[in-house]
DNA sequence: TTGTAGGCGTTATCAT
DNA sequence: ATGATAACGCCTACAA
């Protein structure tokens, strides 16, 4: 063995220098610290001294190197920018904490390239398992995902059409839930706001279940006004103003989320429109932000928190081998504030 | 060499797989992944297809073990719950991320022991670097930062009284001018929302402005009525209220973030107050709730994005061997909305 | 330009 | 209960 000259490199203690110190063995540092129970208390005690006068603490990648685990579960997030997935986020590591098991985030930016990419990377810096959002992304990833059997939770979606494990809730029949009590209230002429459908499920699931309400009462799906932006409230503020210059102008304008029609409130304000006098303006998520805008956004109150709780207890399941069952459905219910109103 | 049983282990293909494939050394291998000038054009590109014919991808652990650096860069920020960080994070990470290294994020819940575990783990996870905010933390925290030469940088404040690299601005002048402003319209009775301030310097330095403000104009710093609450929306509602029942009632409550503003806006309402008719009610941070809000907050803008986008460049000049440097102090400016006018 | 081989800090399997 | 010691997957002198 070599001397470690420690004059040189008091900085990073290691599990040999710990040993040293407490005069046994590195077998024995690191059952103290892994399986105590294999420890004589005496021994145990001299160790733990050791390990706290050196200020050690055992490198990741060495363990994750030998242990061919790392008790990290990572996520891939389409955006921190906005508060969409705070919540359920949060939950979701209160929840993998209580598991002991940390949390290492990504964002993808709506991008199933960047995605690919954050996948690929989670897995090399050893996530146990992962939990993505929607069922869009590209086939390699999914290929990635089957050949490293990396253990994953699809969540914000349940589409019964697929057989993926998946924890969340209908988006399809949750915005035409909403979109039938816009259309219950007398609405013809509708207008929406929503993220780019081409890589996502989400996006394009609520879009459809506008139609489908507006189809079940009788007018033609087409007629619908639509807008793409990416998620902003700036964004939902100038798509809101085109919407309004369209002809006939929209009675009521169903956002993707909430943060679109913050935008879209907004804008009316700005132009002079008085919501829901002129326009009527819903939302989708009911985020915080929607109960502090003025009028308070009439939206679909998604469970994201236990959503967040319900995908932690599944990985942690899945990780400790258990088989992965089956997908859960959560409801959605429609949180009315007063941004929904008859047309004039 | 054991000959490795690729039937029963296909998912996890090594750098060993790779040169196999591609008839060369390991070492080729990962010369080709790591400097590929150092490889000929038609070795690199053998070695190329077998990395994408096999889904290679390098094991992050191993690598940091040998290499003795990840390129990852760790932050602990207070709180994610709220867009308080958000902004400045984001930039950070982009900043980061034209330099080539990632981002791995840990949140302290405001407390100082989580914060220290936080590092301890961010540190053994291999981060090269770490973002910290604020200079409130436990004196182990400092230790171990100092034992084992990590390099780090303190955003969110400038404190001329400390050595320590910072990046960030003064949060006790920035507080300091807005209640001046407050005190110039002729508001006498001030109360404050504050975030516990027993381990949060930004809070305690926004508090003493206020209070040198108020000496300032010939004011008794100590009839400055204080709640003290975490920061949330909720918490700054309920510290609204109970500012309310005090006599003399202020007329001014000055927030000390746009979140508790956010709050006291939303109670104020419910109240049946009118806001700045009846109360004048001011922010901090600049977040982008502030324009949302009705009234817009008059708020301190704080340069979140280049404070971020700095912190991040001095942190990558930190791991290229560079001296620290000078703290930079950053300026903040008075945005003037709707939420601030002269009392009844 | 390419290959050989030693070592990075842990864990885990055997012995003892 | 404890100690040797062989992996774990990669990087990097050093050699060729």
């Amino acid at each position: 063995m070599r001397a470690k000259d420690n004059s040189t490199d008091p900085a990073m203690p290691t599990l040999e220098d710990v040993a040293a110190r407490a005069g046994v063995s590195t077998a024995t540092v690191s059952r103290s610290l892994n399986t105590p129970a294999l420890v004589s208390d005496t021994t145990r005690e001299r160790v733990m001294a050791a390990v706290r006068e050196l200020g050690y603490a055992p490198n990741f990648g060495a363990r994750a190197l030998a242990a061919r685990r790392t008790n990290t579960i990572g996520a891939i997030i389409p955006t921190m920018e906005n508060a969409i997935f705070a919540r359920g986020l949060q939950a979701f590591q209160e929840a993998l904490g209580r598991g002991g098991v940390t949390l290492l985030v990504a964002s993808s930016s709506y991008d199933p390239a960047t995605e690919e990419e954050q996948i690929r990377t989670l897995v090399a810096r050893g996530a146990d398992a992962l939990l993505l959002i929607g069922h869009d992304r590209t086939p390699q990833s999914y290929a990635f995902l089957e050949k490293r059997r990396v253990p994953y939770v699809v969540a914000w979606v349940h589409d019964p059409a697929t057989p993926r494990l998946s924890i969340g809730f209908d988006n399809r029949a949750a915005m035409r839930a909403l979109a039938q009590e816009v259309l219950a209230l007398g609405h013809r002429h509708l207008g929406t706001i929503t993220a780019p459908r081409a890589t996502n499920d989400r996006a394009r699931e609520r879009l459809e279940g506008i139609r489908e309400a507006m189809r079940g009462h009788g007018l033609d799906p087409d007629t619908l006004l639509i807008e793409e932006e990416t998620y902003s409230i700036e964004n939902g503020a100038r798509a809101f103003a085109r919407l309004m210059d369209r002809v006939p102008r929209p009675t009521a304008v169903l956002c993707g989320n909430d943060v679109f029609a913050a935008g879209a409130l907004m804008m009316a304000h700005e132009m002079g429109l008085d919501v829901p006098g002129d326009v009527s303006v819903t939302g989708f998520d009911d985020i915080e932000l929607a109960g502090i805008v003025r009028p308070g956004l009439t939206t679909v109150h998604v469970p994201h928190r236990e959503m967040g709780r319900r995908a932690a207890q599944r990985l942690l399941a899945l990780c400790a081998g258990e088989a992965p069952g089956e997908s859960v459905r959560l409801d959605t219910v429609l949180q009315w504030r007063e941004s929904l109103a008859p047309p004039a």
